[in-house]
DNA sequence: CTATGTCAAGCTGGC
DNA sequence: GCCAGCTTGACATAG
């Protein structure tokens, strides 16, 4: 039980060349260590509070000088501002701005002997969020769009979207990071029939993000949608699914990626019957795709139709390795314990002489159904104990010496891919629970909680306070010693998250929303009493506050909440 | 700037 | 029949 949070706190400025004043002296004095052991190229996830004036400087300069900008290591994320003479422009007086608080929670320590890769999928959400330019790979557009700006238009967006990826390669790198997968959006509808193109003519920025990676030494992996059916009983899923391998396989190539860069789907649909699925599969693998795809492929067990029983038979006999799903696991269970069944699936990988790799995520909390189940949660607490295990996480090299004189530079860790919908920060939060690898303290940030399924209120511990006002470049993270449990914190607290309420304003996903109108079988939504209305308020806190959560929408408007549901 | 509805594609399970 | 969930949220537009 982890009592405490760490008291931390600093503040960095969004340019090194600009000296933002700080909020507090402690603040400064913290900040300035923190520089001083870290160095300037740490300040990388927190160019967010750039003001518009230096963005759109920046923007010109890479502009101007797109060409010029190629050697991976030694690009920084933001060009310098005084290489780029000031546009015309109006001066914006800016307002002062409160910090940006957050609250960094411990983590009870635990202890691994595992040394694998931990990676994330897609998204940085660091770099997504800097404003006014995000740093993300899957910029995409509309078919409306296409038609009416043109097809170069998505291919524009392919061309952002790879320099970012050597930008997000490159932010990896700086926190440890060296396993990713790439967002099958990173072309915008280049294995689509119709409007589909070839990625020769973004051949320069796939080298250059691929040479960057490769000096690193990083793994890129990349996982095509559902939509991939290769045992599909329709001839044109087929056709598209063989097309999108393709798209795919073609950026690897173009990347100059080794074969550890695995391109990753399901078995698919069971289309009612598994065993006549699994042999279309196995005829669709031997002739319908191409070597390079074959190279390349891997199956994962999935959580509804096909195990790792199911799979094995079938990637046994065709030597296609299996990226094994702890969490799907979990859903729909191998018979076979699983340092067996990894032993098994880990010889195929071998046989191909490509390094393996698991998936592990957990589920949300509180999920209890089938479809709870397969959601998944933010972040994961723990690592499984197998990976431990030789022959699970990792082997001895064939190298090695097998005369007692090998030892752990003579072992092979397998690689390890979060799904987490925290991304990065899921990854960080496993290493500072096992202490993997130090992480740069400014871009951690806290949980994103989970909208609870069927447990009580809240996650605790991850409490977002912010305030923050615009226009200065400054950024404060604190973390003050609280206890776990902070009541007068629960109430008037300004919510980052989209709340789970009815009626909020606050949510933006579609999903979220869903949820929120399918409350039969999610008994934990608080319900909305009233907005705004202090008569009510009154009279309720009178009452009992019990069951009542006050919140404020981001206008600053209060609501509400009857938290009876939660409490059950 | 923010909230909302929609978006290329497939499949299964739950209601 | 509709929705959620999965690999990945982003775009487009109204207010």
């Amino acid at each position: 039980m982890v009592a405490k949070r760490a008291r931390k706190i600093h503040s960095v400025s969004s340019d090194a060349a600009v000296t933002a004043p700080r909020s507090s002296a402690l603040v400064q004095e913290e900040s300035v260590a923190l520089r001083s052991t870290r160095g300037v190229e740490l300040e990388v996830g927190l160019q967010r509070r750039a003001s518009t004036r230096i963005r759109s400087k920046i923007e010109a300069a890479e502009a101007a000088a797109a060409a010029a900008v190629d050697s991976g290591l030694e690009t920084p994320l933001t060009e310098p501002d005084e290489a780029v003479s000031p546009p015309k422009k109006r001066r914006r007086k800016t307002k002062k701005s409160e910090p940006v608080v957050y609250d960094i929670p411990t983590y009870e320590p635990k202890t691994t002997t595992y040394k694998g890769r931990l990676g994330y999928a897609c998204l940085n959400t660091i770099l997504r969020e800097i404003k006014p330019n995000p740093i993300f790979c899957s910029r995409t557009c509309r078919i409306d769009t296409i038609l009416k700006n043109g097809l170069d238009f998505a291919k524009d967006l392919g061309v952002q979207n790879v320099k970012d990826l050597k930008k997000l390669i490159q932010w990896n790198e700086e926190n440890k990071i060296r396993f990713m997968r790439i967002s099958s959006e990173l072309f915008p509808f280049a294995s689509h029939a119709k409007y589909g193109y070839s990625l020769d003519y973004a051949a320069a920025e796939l080298k250059a993000a691929g040479d960057l990676a490769n000096s690193l030494g990083h793994r890129l992996t990349l996982h095509p949608g559902q939509f991939t059916q290769l045992a599909s009983t329709k001839e044109d899923v087929v056709t598209a699914s063989v097309r999108e391998l393709k798209y795919h396989c073609s950026i690897l190539r173009h990347m100059g990626m080794g074969e550890d860069s695995v391109i990753i789907i399901h078995m698919g649909g069971m289309y009612g019957d598994k065993t006549a699925a699994l042999k279309r599969f196995k005829e669709n693998y031997r002739t319908k795709i191409t070597d390079e795809v074959r190279a390349r492929l891997v199956l994962e067990n999935d959580e509804m139709c096909y195990n790792a029983d199911d799979l094995l038979p079938v990637c046994e006999e065709l030597n296609i390795p299996i990226v094994f799903d702890h969490h799907h696991n979990w859903i729909f269970p191998s018979t076979q314990p699983i340092p067996e069944l990894l032993s098994r699936i880990n010889a195929i990988w071998h046989h191909k002489g490509i390094r393996p790799k698991q998936h592990l995520s957990s589920p949300r909390p509180g999920a209890v159904t089938l479809m709870e189940r397969r959601a998944h949660a933010g972040r994961c607490k723990d690592l499984p104990d197998e990976l431990q295990l030789e022959g699970v996480g990792w082997r001895w090299l064939p190298s090695a010496n097998a005369n007692g004189t090998r030892n752990e530079d003579d072992k092979e860790w397998f690689d390890l891919m979060i799904e987490a919908k925290d991304k990065e920060q899921a990854v960080f939060q496993l290493y500072r629970t096992y202490g993997l690898e130090e992480v740069i303290w400014e871009n951690l940030r806290p949980e994103k909680v989970d909208a609870p399924i069927r447990e009580e209120k809240e996650t605790k511990g991850s409490r977002i306070t912010r305030s923050k006002q615009k226009g200065e470049d400054i950024e404060t993270v604190v973390t003050t010693e609280l206890p776990d449990e902070d009541p007068a914190t629960a109430v008037e607290t300004i919510d980052p998250q989209p709340s789970t309420t009815e009626g909020s304003k606050a949510t933006s996903t579609r999903k979220n929303r869903k949820k929120m109108a399918n409350g039969k079988h999610r008994a934990a939504e608080p319900r909305l009493i009233v907005e705004d209305d202090d008569e009510v308020l009154q009279k309720v806190t009178a009452e009992s506050l019990d069951n009542i959560e006050i919140k404020r929408d981001r206008k600053g408007k209060k609501k509400f909440l009857d938290t009876a549901a939660l409490q059950v």
